[in-house]
DNA sequence: AAAAAAATCACCCTTTTGGGGTGATTCCTT
DNA sequence: AAGGAATCACCCCAAAAGGGTGATTTTTTT
């Protein structure tokens, strides 16, 4: 018979709390080991709880979720963590999964569907509800009407990887002046005049 | 009653294109209009076809795939299109997505999920096999045992926008000659001396 | 409490880079 | 034939980058 599927619960609201604890605990096969309202509560004593999976929320009292995820981490390396909540931002959830949580969950996910998004992250799957899926296709989708020409794209993002203009020069074997050229013509199309502005307004509109 | 989903095929093998113009033929509500071995073949007579979906290989002769997806979106631009793939690779993903593809499937996908992927993409969902959304997962995070301290990531972070170190001093509130220490710390610990290797150096090992 | 690591600042030095201006040529594509 | 794209040239100067060396103060770890 294979082990039950041990997850913690860190999460403030006490209804909600509870109601996945009783939602989760009565589901063969999982079992809640611990729930906590804050992870300044949590860190003390989840070490013993050594649980699978966590289920963290992100707007927490004191040390909030995303901050949380690496330090939980740090002690339950093996441990999986499920962020579950509300909020859908883009940089939200990329510092999130950058951080080291292995998943992102809505708080309209129903639940069936959470019971079985455990189950996948435990498989080494990556749950993500297909709000956050359609987030990070949209996220890489390039902007089709750029104002800027292929060559000048290309040298964006050149100039994005932190290379300098004889870097370039050199990489796309034409002259120097050439690229100082195009640089000036994206700063002028951009209407920026320096580096990181160029590169800022290029990720902005995902130009690059 | 809604109209049916019209799906264009566009992939060299004949026997796999014969295969899913007959799987998803014979499916209600679906409806191949055409099916072409090549984008060559495919730009010339596709405008007239104007299908919803498109389901596109990337080994294809001639115009590979990933060039073929702007080209085809510049056509029809409210069209979807759905990459068929045996790769799962990173930068090809990626590339696919940037390019406007709307999702990724793997060839060892099973048809039913196919169908359900078509659909779903159509309703403006994003389908991504379970393997692709582990790849985006593991894409985003960062490697948890960096060499660089808090502080040194966070500049680098910086650098890899194209910062200068006036600005980044600035946004940290610390002095000039602060920045260039971490900056020399860094370039020792990477073993780089310059921006751009840093930042490649960086990228290649998740550090940021 | 001691040791180690991280973060902070200082001043030496030289070469490279960056950004602005202005203009010209060639090559494609429309 | 016109316009955009890509190429190269030369003017200028201030700013930035990178290397070296060393020191102080916090913070973290042992």
């Amino acid at each position: 018979m294979n082990r039950n599927i041990k997850i913690t619960i860190i999460e403030d609201d006490e209804t909600i709390r509870n109601g996945y604890a009783y939602l989760i605990g009565a589901t063969e096969g999982y079992e809640v080991v611990s729930t906590y309202c804050s992870f300044d509560e949590a860190i003390k004593k989840i070490g013993a709880d050594h649980p699978d999976v966590i289920l963290l929320d992100i707007e927490l009292p004191g040390t909030n979720g995303i901050d949380a995820i690496p330090k939980l981490k740090k002690i339950l390396p093996q441990c999986f963590i499920l962020i579950l909540t509300v909020y859908e931002s883009e940089k939200l959830i990329f510092n999130a999964l950058g951080n080291g949580a292995s998943g992102y969950l809505t708080k309209n996910t129903p639940s069936a569907k959470i019971i079985e998004s455990i189950k996948e992250v435990k498989e080494g799957g990556g749950p993500m509800s297909i709000n956050i899926a359609k987030l990070v296709i949209r996220s890489f989708q390039k902007n089709q009407e750029s104002p800027l020409s292929k060559r000048e794209t290309q040298i964006l993002e050149l100039i994005g990887e932190g290379k300098s203009r004889s870097q370039i020069a050199k990489e796309l074997f034409i002259d120097l002046e050439t690229v100082r050229s195009h640089i000036k013509n994206i700063y002028n199309k951009l209407d920026v005049n320096s580096r990181a502005d160029a590169i800022k307004m290029a990720k902005q509109n995902k130009l690059i």
